[in-house]
DNA sequence: AGTGCGACCCGAACGC
DNA sequence: TGCGTTCGGGTCGCAC
């Protein structure tokens, strides 16, 4: 389930091995996956070349000589390293081979990612990422931000956080470890959230996205065939899938509730 | 405009 | 053991 960090993470690695190559084949197995004319889509790649990799959100941007491709991962989406002469395995959609002898692989499980190929010219027009709120570490994401985008929401702060509209990057595990370390309540409606409580959405979303990306950063450095793992962060969650799991700070077994249909884990004495 | 919810997928976890 | 059912995760589209 990638997240900001994760996705980062995946921009960081592929960086270092995709750059610059060569594209002499194609291959889609499953079109779903792809937004564009699949022919046009072909025709680009091929002859093509990876020249850089950046990121908005939760957004791929790979970099090619006249135009973006755009790579969201949604849930499961992994991309690996393999020798062209490799079987393709299950659940590999999108088959891309530098003429290295290498392919760029696209697997997702439950086939909810999306490519989209757009020209360069039209990045200032594409709503996937114009649409993309302040990131985490951006400077300009201050309480006053947030205060102006929660004051007519009065969906609770936990859903809010989901909106990348607002904040681009996080997803259903760091928003409930985010309200954890603001001890904010995630059923409390966003509007009524005061400048103190925005700080603190501010501050904790930096150090848990910072944290999850140099973890990240670490385990993928163990990896040498394929990429797409996820980190350990997993390994940091205070309250995300720790239902009955006493709370780290007072030892109240945790609480699990929907909220707007999404799992949410706290603890309801250090979050009021 | 803001809100709520089903749809998209399929493996894992669960219930019997 | 094996079967059927439920769940989850990010985002979009649609209805209100």
């Amino acid at each position: 389930m990638p997240e900001l960090a994760e996705v980062e993470t995946v921009r960081n690695t592929l960086k270092k091995r995709i750059l610059n190559k060569e594209i002499k084949d194609v291959k889609i197995i499953y079109a779903k996956i792809i937004e564009s004319d699949l022919e046009e889509f072909k025709k680009v790649l091929i002859g093509n070349e990876f020249k850089d990799i950046k990121r908005v959100g939760k957004w791929l941007i790979f970099v090619l000589k006249d135009h973006y491709l755009l790579s969201h991962l949604r849930m499961e989406g992994k991309y690996f390293i393999k020798p062209s002469d490799e079987e393709i395995a299950k659940h590999e959609h999108i088959i891309i081979s530098f003429n290295d002898g290498t392919d760029l692989r696209y697997h997702d499980t439950r086939k909810f990612g999306r490519m989209k190929l757009i020209k360069k010219e039209d990045l200032d027009t594409t709503e996937e990422i114009q649409k993309q709120g302040k990131e985490p570490m951006d400077e300009e994401l201050t309480p006053s931000y947030l205060l102006e985008k929660f004051k007519n929401k009065r969906l609770p702060i936990k859903s809010v956080l989901l909106d990348q509209e607002i904040i681009s990057g996080l997803g259903n595990i760091y928003a409930d470890e985010v309200l954890y370390a603001s001890r904010i309540n995630p059923l409390k409606e966003a509007r009524i959230l005061t400048k103190d409580e925005c700080e603190r959405i501010i501050k904790s979303a930096k150090e848990i996205i910072l944290k999850a990306i140099e973890m990240g950063g670490t385990t993928i450095r163990s990896y040498t065939s394929s990429l797409g793992v996820t980190g350990h962060y997993q390994d940091y969650l205070k309250v995300h899938k720790k239902e009955g799991k006493p709370c780290p700070i007072c030892t109240t077994p945790i609480k699990r509730v929907k909220v707007g249909g999404r799992s949410t884990y706290f603890c309801d004495v250090c979050q009021k």
